[in-house]
DNA sequence: CGGTCTCTTGACGGAGTTCAAAGCTAGTGG
DNA sequence: CCACTAGCTTTGAACTCCGTCAAGAGACCG
């Protein structure tokens, strides 16, 4: 495991769990390849923006939002390390993002441009495959999430939340994870101290 | 348009509005469709099941529900006429099915079976790219249907239904629509209520 | 016709929100 | 190293949205 990661990025780690690369192909994806480091509340993107990269996240806690029409961050998703976070629709359509990106921890990411992975999608046609089936498994998980969230109490979508992200609730404010569950910090915190007494 | 569409078949139009395939490579894929007839109640997959095909709707309405703990259908997904109906997680995974897909209308399908789907993957590789191409866009919009989902009132979920699906209200049981946005058929039915005498 | 499926209406209850206030924690500057 | 402030978390009361249960009225099909 430490070897695996020690000889090639994690991000390279990522995509060899689903296709087979060899040598050359992963010199050339790791040679795009842009290091980014970011502090706690910096942004990664912001509303209005254009997303020029998809990012790897190495370190840290990213929040996905979009602010309401009351002035509310309402978070769309979590990416902690070793999970990809873009604003897929603003990177792959050219328009301005609707999303903030911002870090909730000091973060270090792993970039690739759009440039470089169209470049990268006609010299390595087994990207593409990556690409189609990690959209595809993403595409099932969301599919899931979608039928939770709509029939499944706040009380059960934290205990998932827990169960999903073990430590993350000690190492960003709770706010962001009210959000995520889509109820108020107000109601978590009931929540909790219910859960508490039992 | 009509030419178009009377010139390849309707799932090839689809193809062709994101990639470019020449005469050869749709004929390939042409040859590998089989049509299928249903009959309004019809199921295309139960539970259990495989979901073997991948099917893209011609003709009818076809609804995707699980069945909850309480014995109650919960639609997950509604598609309509030149959209595509399938269990991708167990049509991936080659495990058995959790949802029903069933036959609101008496339907016509064009069906691409997954041993097929895997060779025309090797021999066309744009075809890899159109489903990479697909499954990205279907993920931005379920990204926003999952933010809709959970800040948007019932009211407003059902105002953009009848915007997406202008004509479908009269072609199928309310019960359906309503599960489909979340909520009881009762409350549906004080909803339009409520909108009609506005 | 008669039965089943579909849609509406109303009374009541519970999950979750909003608003407001107070207690806590952590980072900052002196 | 302490004090201060801003942000974070908890608590409670009143209120809203929507679900459940129950009953009845149409509508469609054999």
């Amino acid at each position: 495991m430490k070897e695996d990661q020690n000889k090639y990025s994690p991000l390279v780690t990522n995509i060899l769990e689903i296709v087979d690369l060899d040598e050359q192909e992963i010199a050339c994806i790791e040679s795009r390849l842009i290091t980014t480091r970011l502090k706690k509340k910096d942004y990664l993107l912001r509303e209005g923006e254009v997303c020029k990269h998809k990012n790897f996240i190495l370190k840290g806690c990213v929040a996905a939002y979009f602010v309401d029409e009351n002035g509310k961050e309402r978070v769309t998703y979590l990416a902690d390390r070793h999970h990809w976070a873009n604003d897929i629709y603003s990177f792959f359509t050219g328009k301005p993002a609707t999303l903030f990106m911002q870090a909730l921890e000091d973060a270090e990411l792993l970039q690739l441009s759009r440039a470089d992975l169209d470049m990268l999608f006609e010299k390595i046609p087994k990207l593409e495959r990556f690409f189609r089936i990690r959209y595809q498994n993403a595409l099932i998980a969301q599919e899931r999430r979608i039928i939770q969230g709509r029939f499944d109490t706040a009380e059960q979508l934290y205990l998932q939340f827990r169960k999903k992200f073990p430590d993350l609730e000690l190492r960003i404010p709770l706010k962001y994870i009210a959000s995520y569950l889509g109820i108020t910090q107000q109601f978590l915190s009931v929540l909790r101290a219910n859960l508490a007494n039992t």
